[in-house]
DNA sequence: CTTTTATGTTAGCCACGACTTACGGTAAGT
DNA sequence: ACTTACCGTAAGTCGTGGCTAACATAAAAG
């Protein structure tokens, strides 16, 4: 619970599953508990439980408990590490793709134009 | 040249692999063939084969043949939709949790939430 | 045309994980 | 204290998918 680190790997193998994203997006309008999802979801409760687990230990979800309740919500700094992950790889994507586009317009001297 | 991508669940559930996440990074930096990423991913070549055919079904790899040789690259434009899809996704969680926030703030009985 | 190189494809085995049922535990209501 | 509501966990089943090994294919080289 106090892994801080959440590793991108790890969010992008729980957001696999179907069932997890579903959940991921009931929780975009704010908190719920797991009852009031396991009415959403087309799974039974302890199904919903476990995939929550799975949410939470990879740090995308936080818990509060509220009496016997517990309200599940999404974790924006998961999300914000997740998108930076992306973010840089769709940099690096980009240079390649453009170096890539640079050298066949090199090699093919249809318009002989190397930039 | 810009092939239609499938839907970014598709693009999530191939990512999900560690193998597969594994080959992105090393396409990072550019195109590269099988064999080549055969070297430095610690499966057979085959399952390399395997993993690229994944990929490029679900659009985020692009193919160009050279000869007897497949190079395979990272296509910018899945990444972006994934990017988007993901964006998304936790907009309206980023504007719950400032509400939720505030809401806490400013309530300090524990009220019940008649939902 | 035969050989070599580089890759795609198939069959089969095996492990991981998603799901359900059943049970245990905790907090509020009566 | 008893009951009810809500939730997590354990055990077990079963389908999905990744891996290796063996075979098939295509293009260049000789």
């Amino acid at each position: 619970m106090t892994y801080l680190s959440a590793t991108p790997e790890a969010v992008l193998t729980a957001l696999a599953d179907g069932t997890r994203r579903h959940i991921v997006q009931e929780l975009r309008g704010g908190a719920r508990s797991v009852g009031d999802l396991a009415q959403v979801v087309p799974v039974s409760r302890p199904a919903v439980s476990q995939h929550l687990k799975v949410l939470s230990d990879c740090g995308l979800l936080t818990v509060t408990q509220q009496g016997t309740r517990r309200l599940y919500a999404i974790a924006p700094d998961t999300v914000a590490e997740l998108r930076a992950y992306l973010d840089g790889l769709w940099d690096d994507a980009l240079a390649a793709f453009a170096a890539e586009a640079r050298r066949q317009a090199a090699a093919k001297p249809q318009g002989k134009d190397p930039k």
